[in-house]
DNA sequence: TATGAATGAGTGTTCATTCAT
DNA sequence: TATGAATGAACACTCATTCAT
C-alpha cells in the first residue's frame, strides 16, 4: 500500500518526527535509522528523498522545534507591558516549556550544540527578543545600565542550563528570575 | 618499530590527545582514529590495550582537562579573602580559560554533554567551590539570601556559554562578572 | 557496477552460500567475509542490508539446510507404511545425506551447536517424526515398550555421530539400523 | 608481588581453568582473556608463555579433562566382570558425570568438536575401552553379533548427547543402557 | 620463571547516501 | 511522489601472538 502525500505535509511529518528522536536520543544518536522507524516510514530513503542530505533535515527540524516554542511564547507574553514582568515572564515561561514541551526545547538545543553553522538561526531565537525587550527597559529607566547582548545570552545559557534539574522546576524558574531581575533593576 | 612506554605515561599521553581532539572535532567526533592519528601512536589498538572501553578513555581525559583548569583556578584563587572578589575572578578566571586552554574547557563541555553517566565528576567540578564560596559570602552578610544551587548553577551555565561570543572575551568576562554580582551583593 | 535482485532471491542466496562455508569453516570460521568471497558478492554490507544480524542470517542459514533435507526426506519416506521399514529407510537416508548433502548435514550440526537459542527449530527437525512414528508402532505393537523420546534423541545423535566415520558409510548405516531396530522391535 | 611455581603446576592451574571456560563459555568463547580472568593471573602472556600455542594449550586441556573422568570410570567399573553389567554401569556412570562433572564433560566434548587434529586422542577415550568390552561379551556368547565400532560410536554418541535432556537424568540414564542391552544382548 | 607493552588482522554493525526504476 | 536495492567508509572492540626485558 503506497500512501501519497503532499511534499510539505511529509517534510513536516518527517522533522517532528525528528525533534522527538533529536529530543530522546540526542543529536548522535538520531539516525535516519531511528527517525524513520519513530514516524513509521517504510525507509530511509524517503528522508532522502525529501531532504537534500542530513543539514537540510536538521534545519527544518530546528525551525519546526523553533516554532512550536515561539508560537507559545506569543501568545503568553502578548499584552504584558511592564518590563519587570515580561522579563519574570519571560524567563519562567521558558523553563516551564522543559516540563510542557521537552521534546522542543532539547531538540533545539541538542541541533544548537552540534550544527555550528546554524548559530545565526539559533542567536535570534535565543537572545532576539530578549534583547529588544532589555532595550526598551533600559530606554525607559527601569533596567539599569549593562551589555544586553551579554544579560540576554546569559539568561538564555541559565534558561537552557536548568534542564535536569533536580529540584522543583517552577520553584527553580522563580528563583532563575528573582536572580536576573535584581541584576537589571537598578 | 616498537616502542615502550610505561602503562601510565601511556594512559596520559593518549587523554592529552583525546582532550585536543574532542574539543576539535566534537565528542561524536573523537574517535580513536582521530586521537591515535593525532597522538602519532601506532594503530587504534594501543587505545584498546590502555583503557578497558571507550567510556574509560573519556573519563580519563574528561579528569584530565579538568586537573588542567582547576591546577590553574587554584594558583589563581589562592589567598584570595574577599568575597566578591572571588566571586569576579573566579567568573573572569573561567572566561579567560576560554582564550588560553579552549580544547580543555570543549573538552569538559563536549564530554559533560554526551556522557550523563560523569554527571556527579563534572557536577562538582562546575558548581561545587562555588556552591562553597556562595555560602560562606551568605554567612559573612556579603551577598544576599538566595538558592545557591541555582546561582551557581546560572554561573557555570553563564560562562561555560560564553564560548563562541563574537565580542572581545575579557570585556564579555568583566559584564558577565558585573551582572552576578549586582545579583548576588546586597 | 551494481547488481540488483529481489530481496527473497538475495536472501536466498547468501544464504544457501552461508551453508556451505558453515559446513566447511565451523560455525565460529562463518565470518561476514567469508560468506561474501564465497557468494562472490560486492561486500560484508549485502549481509547486513538482507539480515537484521548474525543470528538473522544463521536463523535462515538454518532453516534453508533443513528445507533441503526435509523434502528428500519427504520424497524418500513418502508411501511407506510399515514402520519398521520406515525406521531403517529414515537412518540409511539421514546417514546417506552425509555422503549427498555434506553442507547441509554440517552447517545444520554447527548451528544448533553453537545457537541454543534456536534448539526449538532443531529439536523439532531432529526429532519430531521420529517421535510420532515410533509412538505409532508402539500403538500398532510392532515396537515394544520404551521411552519414545530418549529413543528419538539417541538415534539423532547416533546419525549425526556417524560424520566422520573411517568405514563404508552404507555398511555403517546398516549397522546402525540394525541396531536400532533390534531395540525397539520386540 | 611475583608468585613462582614450578612449570609443570602453571600448566595444570591454566589448563583446569581453562577446562570451565570452555565448558561453561564454549570452544569459540574460550579466550586467553577469560581464561586468564577466570584462573587469576596477570596477562594472558603467562598462558603464551607456558604453551606453544593455542593448541598446544586445548590439547592439555583436552587430557586434563580426560584424565579426571577416567579415573573415576577406574574407580567405578573396577571389578566389575559381568558383561551386562558392565555395560549398564559403563552407561549410567557416564550419563551420571553430567551431574557430577559437567565442566569436564562439556570441555571434552567442546574441544572434541572443535579441533579435528585431537580426533585419535578422543576416539580412545570414547570408544576404546568400550569396544574391548563388547569385544569379550561376543566371545564369551552374552552379546550377539554386530559390528563394534559402530555400536560403541552409538553409545559414545548417544552419552554425550544426553546433555541438556530437560527429564530426570537418572531415569534418562536407565533408559540409555536399556537402550543398548536390548539391542546387544541375545 | 615471569612480566609489561605492543601489534596487525579481524569481528559484526551502523552511517548517510546513491543507483535505478 | 515513492520505492527496493546496494554501497564504501567508518565504528569500537577482540583475537592470539610477539618484542624486549
Amino acid at each position: 500500500m503506497q500512501v501519497t502525500v503532499t511534499e510539505a505535509a511529509r517534510r513536516q511529518q518527517i522533522a517532528e518526527a525528528a525533534v522527538e528522536v533529536v529530543a530522546r536520543h540526542g543529536f548522535a544518536g538520531a539516525s535516519f535509522a531511528k527517525i524513520v522507524e519513530h514516524a513509521g516510514l517504510s525507509s530511509t530513503r524517503l528522508i532522502s528523498y525529501h531532504f537534500r542530505d542530513k543539514s537540510d533535515l536538521m534545519m527544518t527540524t530546528l525551525i519546526s522545534a523553533i516554532s512550536a516554542v515561539d508560537d507559545r511564547m506569543n501568545e503568553r507574553l502578548d499584552g504584558t507591558t511592564d518590563r519587570v514582568d515580561m522579563l519574570r515572564s519571560y524567563i519562567e515561561f521558558l523553563v516551564g516549556m522543559l516540563t510542557t514541551h521537552p521534546d522542543q526545547v532539547r531538540a533545539i538545543r541538542e541541533i544548537g550544540a552540534n550544527m555550528p553553522e546554524f548559530a545565526p538561526v539559533l542567536r535570534d531565537f535565543r537572545t532576539g527578543r530578549l534583547e529588544r525587550q532589555l532595550v526598551q527597559g533600559q530606554r525607559e529607566g527601569v533596567f539599569g545600565e549593562f551589555d544586553v547582548r551579554v544579560v540576554a545570552r546569559t539568561i538564555a545559557n541559565g534558561v537552557d542550563g536548568a534542564d535536569g534539574a533536580d529540584t522543583d522546576v517552577d520553584a527553580y524558574a522563580r528563583e532563575l528570575a528573582d536572580l536576573f531581575i535584581r541584576s537589571c533593576v537598578g
